[in-house]
DNA sequence: TTGTAAGCGTTATCAG
DNA sequence: CTGATAACGCTTACAA
C-alpha cells in the first residue's frame, strides 16, 4: 500500500507537497503536481480514509437508520436520499439494529437519518448533546442538533376519515400502529377530531402493529363482531401494509365478503405491493422520494451549520376501489 | 470529546494504561482499571472510529454492494447477512451506486458483498489484488482474495423448464434477463440443455430485463405472435419481476386470457409480491436468509485468512396456480 | 513554490 | 503491573 511517503520519496519532494498536489492546491506548481500526480497513478496509490477523517474530523459518509431492512416500503425514500447526497459529496450508507449505532458517537458517520422508532429518543439527544447531528422522521425532537422531517400525519388522517364518512360510513374501524409510534398517535388524533366534528359516527379504535399480522386480527375481530350475513363495515387501516392483511385475512376466510362493497378499507403509505391489491386499495399518497431528498438536505444544511426550520411532507388521498358508498 | 489522554491525566496513569484498561487487558489491576472505567464513563469517554482503525487496519465493518435499494427482493438477504455478522462482532452497511465504491479501497470496510452487476468485474480484481476480500453472488470469479456464493441457475432454470414440459407444454418461450447477467446467461443455458434432450420442443428466447417492463413487453410481444383467440403459450421468466409485470400487461390488456390455462408462467426468485399474484405465480424459491449469512460467513473467512470453497445456493421448485396442463 | 513539523486519537512495543 | 514512546497516514500552519 503506497503512502504519501512513498510518493514523496519517489518524486524528491516532501509529504506535504504531496499532499497539496494531491488535494489540487494552487500552491503547487503545475508541472510538479503533474509529476506527482503520475507517480502516484503509477503506485496505484489510494489515500487511507482512516487517516483523513482522523484529521479532518469528518468522513463525508451519512448514515440512515430503518427498523429492518424490509426495503418494501423504502425504496424510494433512499433513492431520494442518495441523490440528494451525491450532489453534495456525501455517501450513504444504510444501517440497521441497535448494535449500528455506535457509528454516530465514534464518528464513522458525519450526520444521522432516524426512521426506526426502536432508536430510542433519549439516546438521540445524548448524540445531540454531544454535537452530532440528526434529522429524525418518525417524531418530534426539539434540539439544536435535530431537525424534523415528518409527514403531514394530521392531514392524511384527516382526508382518510372523512372520505369515509363522504361516503356514507358511519360506523368507523381504526387500526392504529404500535402504541408507541409518534406516527400512528398523530393519525388517531386526527381520526378522532373529524369524529368529533361529524355527528353521529361511531369509532372504534383497535391496537395493531403496522405489519400484516395486526391488519389480519383486526379483520378476523371485525368480522367476528358483525353480525351475520351483514357485515358493513368501514376501516381506516394505518398503514398499507396491514390494510394488505386484512385484504389477505378476507380472501382466506371470508370470500364472501367483497372489498368495496360489505367492507371498506382505506391505508396509508400507497406503498407499491398496494397497487396490485384486488381490488385497488385506497390510500393516503406522498412522495418518499421527496421525503428522503429533504431529510438529506436539512441535514446537509444542519452540518453546515446553517439554520434550518422543521419540514412537513404533505400527502394526499388516492382513491382506488376498496372504498364504495355507505348504507 | 474526552480522549484517552483526558482520562489519563484525571487517573493519574499513562495513556497506554488507560488503552489497557479500557480493551481489558489483564496487564492491569482490577481496582485501577475499574477507577479508569469510571472516569472514562464520567467523562463521557466515547473512542475515535477513525484512530482505532488507523491503528488496527481495520473497521469491523462490512459493506453489501447492491445495484439499487428497492429492497422487496433483498429484505432477507441483508437480514441473513447482518444476523451473521453480528455475532462475528462485524457491522453491517448497505450501499449502492458507482460513488460508494471508494469504501473498500480507502479501507472504511473490511471487505464486501457484491450483488449488483454493474460493478465491473474488472474492478472487483483490481481490489482483489490490492488485498481487499471479497463475495461475489452475481458472477464468476476466481481470485485468492473472491469466493462466490451463487445460486444453482442450472438447477432452478431445469426445474422450471422440465415443470412446463411435464405439463404437456410444447412451445416455451423463455424471457431472460439482460445480456449481460451472469445469472440469466447460466439459466438460459440449462434451459436450453432441457430443451435438447426433449424431442418436439420449439423454445422462443426474448431478452428481458429482470425488470418488470420487460415483462410487460414480452406479454405484448407473445400477445401479438399468437394466432387469435388461440392462445396456448408457456413462459418462462428468468425472474418474477418480469413475471409480475407479465401479469400486469395481460390483467389490463387481455383480460380475456386466464394465466395458468391460456397462457402459463414460471418465475424465478419466490419474491414476497409474487405470493400476491392471482393466481399464484409458479416459481423457483430459495432461502435469501441463508444465502446472505453464507456469504457473510465466507466473507469473514475470508478475512482470517482460512481457506473457503465456493458455495452454491440450492433452489426448489414451488408449484402455484399459474401453470396448468398444456393440450 | 516547497519543506518542516506538529498533531489527530489510538494501539502496541518496549523498558522499567 | 505501568509508563514512555513510536508509529498509523494524512492535513495544515508556519518557515524557508
Amino acid at each position: 500500500m503506497a503512502t504519501i511517503k512513498d510518493i514523496a520519496k519517489q518524486a524528491g519532494v516532501s509529504i506535504s507537497t504531496v499532499s497539496y498536489a494531491l488535494n489540487g492546491s494552487p500552491k503547487v506548481t503545475n508541472e510538479t503536481t503533474e509529476r506527482i500526480l503520475a507517480i502516484a497513478k503509477e503506485l496505484n496509490y489510494i489515500p487511507n480514509a482512516a487517516a483523513r477523517s482522523l484529521k479532518t474530523r469528518e468522513t463525508k459518509i451519512i448514515g440512515i437508520f430503518l427498523t429492518d431492512f424490509n426495503g418494501a416500503f423504502y425504496g424510494d425514500l433512499l433513492q431520494g436520499t442518495k441523490d440528494f447526497l451525491a450532489r453534495k459529496g456525501y455517501e450513504l450508507i444504510v444501517c440497521s439494529g441497535k448494535q449500528s449505532h455506535w457509528m454516530l458517537p465514534e464518528r464513522m458517520i458525519d450526520g444521522a437519518i432516524i426512521l426506526d422508532v426502536t432508536f430510542e429518543s433519549e439516546e438521540l439527544v445524548r448524540y445531540a448533546d454531544r454535537g452530532h447531528k440528526l434529522v429524525v422522521l418518525d417524531r418530534e425532537l426539539s434540539h439544536a442538533n435535530i431537525n424534523q422531517v415528518l409527514l403531514d400525519n394530521k392531514a392524511g388522517a384527516t382526508l382518510a376519515t372523512e372520505h369515509l364518512i363522504e361516503e356514507g360510513h358511519r360506523k368507523i374501524y381504526a387500526v392504529t400502529g404500535p402504541g408507541s409510534s409518534y406516527d400512528s398517535k398523530q393519525r388517531l388524533q386526527a381520526v378522532m377530531q373529524v369524529v368529533e366534528r361529524n355527528a353521529g359516527i361511531e369509532l372504534i379504535v383497535m391496537e395493531g402493529d403496522f405489519n400484516k399480522e395486526g391488519g389480519e386480527l383486526a379483520a378476523k375481530r371485525i368480522m367476528a363482531e358483525s353480525e351475520e350475513g351483514l357485515v358493513s363495515a368501514a376501516v381506516f387501516c394505518f398503514n398499507d401494509e396491514m390494510a394488505i392483511g386484512m385484504f389477505n385475512y378476507l380472501a382466506e376466510y371470508r370470500p364472501d365478503i367483497r372489498i368495496g362493497e360489505h367492507i371498506h378499507i382505506v391505508g396509508f403509505d400507497n406503498m407499491e405491493l398496494a397497487s396490485y391489491s384486488q381490488p385497488r386499495l385506497t390510500t393516503i399518497d406522498y412522495s418518499k422520494h421527496k421525503w428522503g431528498a429533504l431529510a438529506a438536505e436539512q441535514l446537509v444544511k444542519l452540518i453546515n451549520g446553517d439554520t434550518v426550520e422543521h419540514e412537513r411532507i404533505y400527502v394526499t388521498l388516492l382513491k382506488g376501489k376498496s372504498v364504495g358508498p355507505g348504507n
